[in-house]
DNA sequence: TATTGTTATACTCTATAACTATA
DNA sequence: TATAGTTATAGAGTATAACAATA
């Protein structure tokens, strides 16, 4: 992330079979990320140009794409500026705050983000062998692994 | 990845439960990486230059990290220039092949790679919470969901 | 002929710092 | 004073194309 984030705390031992369960969170990470990428670069996008488009369910303000993306706000305008030459987001002035600007998906934008969630599912062939049991589990251990933030 | 990869498969309906499954698969995957770039960024690392050396535990040609790493191997040249000012690596000749440059940790570079791997534990203390029995699940279901490729 | 690694090139992402316009 | 967004800058990652050395 950033290039002056301090030094994480020295580590404790840890419990034996982490290493292992490293292994698997690291493979699964680079598949997943791996194939975010080849869908996004199918349609002509970069890998942080797609998660952005993800992002926008909702309008969101420059800032918090900043935040959500983990980069410096000065990075999202270039993003935006390529997204929006592309006509897949456009930028709203917002009323509350004139020093705030919006940032939508146009049509396309949304028709963009539709493919790529289909074509991320199409590409990860191992999800579809799962039955539900195994889906419920899957996605409760990975909470307790990694919980969402609440703030 | 590359940014000629054609279109993948026009995505098949999709099994229910998938979406949300997939956003914690996305969220998990964020959560890894981030870590892992604040890990690297600890120690002036990269997150290329952090996995790069994750994957030099044995030697390795610099044709072989460009696949691993899945890029072109045109980058793999200034990835391991970098490590290698740094002391981290060091390029050998390939007795078998002239051609093959063959990139090897160096002391520093073990050590680096030795800080990486706890760090990153210490920074995932969800992990940590899980119990042999979790762990154990966990990995299955990762190892069903993202095989690895034999071969 | 094919392959390995490198170089040259252009574009994107990234953080830092300085700037503006608002608040 | 503080905050939102932009711009300028420099460094790093990325693909493409062309190249020399080797197979």
């Amino acid at each position: 992330m950033t290039r002056t984030t301090p030094p994480p705390a020295p580590a404790a031992p840890s419990a034996p079979g982490t290493d292992r369960l490293m292994e698997h969170l690291a493979h699964a990470a680079a598949c997943y990320y791996r194939s975010f990428a080849v869908v996004a670069a199918g349609q002509g996008l970069t890998l942080i140009q797609g998660k952005m488009l993800s992002l926008l369910g909702r309008p969101l303000p420059m800032r918090a794409l900043a935040e959500l993306l983990g980069c410096d706000a000065s990075n999202v305008t270039g993003i935006v500026d390529r997204l929006e030459a592309r006509g897949l987001v456009r930028r709203e002035a917002a009323p509350a705050d004139r020093r705030v600007k919006t940032v939508v998906l146009t049509p396309e934008g949304e028709e963009a983000v539709r493919r790529i969630r289909a074509d991320i599912v199409a590409g990860l062939p191992g999800l579809e062998q799962l039955d539900d049991h195994d889906r419920r589990t899957l996605r409760d251990l990975l909470d307790r692994a990694f919980p969402h933030t609440t703030g």
